[in-house]
RNA sequence: GUGGGAGUAGCUCAACUGGCAGAGCACCGGACUGUGGCUCCGGUUGUUGCGGGUUCGAUUCCCGUCUCCCACCCCA
């Protein structure tokens, strides 16, 4: 035992999620997986820390999430002939689901629709909409190029998919921005050239982009300052720089998404933070949600197996910002609104009473009903107070009469109405 | 990592220039021991984020620190 009444918070960055906000939560899970499934994405759980190694390779050495946001430490062996091993947090999935993919042979299936909902961990400054331990559902498309996973139909296919998840969801006046990145090859091109470009105009731009000059070209699309766009405006685009193979793709992508009536902006500043992108990029955005405002990312990642040592398996995929989309919501409907309240609140009366109102809310809870259960020491009162609290659509009143007469008296706490109705009947009275 | 703002009851917020920490909602009990929502009465609301300093005295002023919010940065 200890004096010490210190409070102990949850850390920095991370936060408790409590009903009735997690009743959002789960609408936006279920509703995934409801649509996922019309799609015949399958789940797969990956574990939530993996080898530093495999974020380093796969998402890239120098970007800002591998070089100074992951939790990473060092794993000390079991014996002292053991080496320590340096594992991290999983800062994003897409790797450790290519690493499972390469692991376990999956291209013997041919095509894989894989999806995995879970925590991801980035050691950023918190922000709204911005966590150190934040959620996201990611689905990857992923296969031997034979069984169709480079096709541009996968591309739309996601994209229609992500379109109407947020329909379903109820997120209205989303905004699709899509984006090609060509391949390494066409990158490599338009980063020289917009090195170039950049050489003799960027004294002139913020310090930021004067940095990004140098250390990531690309990058400098992202930036925000006015005064600096009408030089932004006039560089290159990688537009120009994609190959005939890639530009097809993406017209055929473009194409089908006209032909499903699917809305999209082409942006051609949108780039990604990841080295593994490439051809089609995306990002799905939504007003009120500040500097962050995201709600979900993604593209084609067609090199990345390669670089973790796996056979050629282009891929798509994208990662929902689970938060995010939960803020986005949340202004629209609220977490109240989707909860699923009791249709029957039993109410034992009297010393002894608790033993039958549990047989009945057994027998109740077995006909899939939510029932809430008070307790024999309440007073008549209060086990009405309490049914009203938990928003129960009856009360149902378990005393010594009814319990002789096996008939009990059901409320009907909007409007008043009460019966007396048999045990065999009540789950039928309440469900009505 | 950088810059700015804010932390007072479970929630929303007051407290003059440094002078006894408050209101509403919520919560608990009673009026009211088998029929609620209304009303009335009563009660707890709390190391004023935390730690120092100045002062007879600090929610108030100073320093440090933590957390949240906003922006940068980055991304989902």
């Amino acid at each position: 035992m200890t004096n010490d009444r210190r409070m102990i918070k949850a850390i920095r960055g991370t936060r408790d999620l409590l009903p009735p906000d997690t009743a959002l939560w789960n609408l936006i899970e279920t509703t995934a997986r409801d649509v996922f499934r019309a799609y015949n994405l399958q789940e797969i759980r990956t574990p939530i820390f993996e080898a530093t190694e495999l974020f380093a390779r796969g998402v890239g050495e120098e970007t800002d999430i591998v070089s100074k946001e992951m939790f990473t430490w060092e794993d000390r062996g079991r014996a002292a002939s053991d080496k320590a091993q340096s594992l991290t947090l999983r800062p994003e999935a897409t790797a450790g689901i290519v690493r499972a993919y390469i692991e376990h042979k999956l291209w013997d299936r041919g095509l894989n629709k894989l999806f995995c909902v879970g925590p991801m961990f980035r050691r950023e400054r918190p922000q709204k909409g911005r966590y150190r331990q934040f959620y996201q559902i990611d689905a990857e498309v992923i296969g031997p190029a034979s069984a169709g996973s480079d096709s541009p139909a996968r591309d739309a296919e996601i994209l229609e998919m992500l379109a109407t998840l947020l329909d379903r969801v109820g997120l209205t006046e989303w905004n699709l921005e899509l984006n090609s990145v060509g391949c390494p090859n066409d990158r490599a091109r338009f980063n020289e050239a917009l090195r170039k470009a950049l050489g003799p105009v960027k004294d002139k731009m913020c310090v930021d982009c004067q940095r990004r000059a140098v250390t990531n070209p690309l990058r400098v699309f992202d930036c925000k300052v006015p005064e600096d766009q009408p030089i932004i405006d006039k560089l290159p685009r990688i537009g120009q720089f994609l190959d005939e193979p890639c530009r097809q793709h993406f017209e055929a992508v473009q194409d089908i998404l006209k032909g499903v009536g699917i809305p999209f902006h082409i942006n051609d500043r949108l780039v990604r933070g990841f080295d593994y992108y490439t051809r089609t990029a995306f990002e799905f955005t939504h007003g009120g949600l500040g500097a962050q405002n995201a709600i979900l990312g993604g593209g084609r990642y067609d090199g990345l197996s390669e670089a973790l040592g796996g056979p050629p398996a282009p891929g798509i995929g994208f990662a929902i910002g689970e938060d995010r989309l939960v803020l986005s919501l949340q202004e629209k409907q609220s977490a109240e609104s989707v909860t699923r309240r009791p249709a029957a609140y039993v109410a034992p009366l009297g010393a002894g009473m608790n033993r039958e109102a549990a047989r009945l809310a057994r027998e109740l809870r077995r006909q899939d009903l939510v029932i809430e259960l008070g307790d024999e020491s309440f007073r008549l009162k209060k086990l009405f107070e309490t049914a009203t609290k938990a928003g129960a659509k009856y009360i149902l009143i378990v005393g010594e009469n009814e319990a002789k007469a096996d008939s009990f008296a059901l409320k009907n706490l909007a409007t008043g109405e009460q019966i007396s109705v048999p045990r065999a009947e009540l789950a039928n009275k309440i469900r009505a």
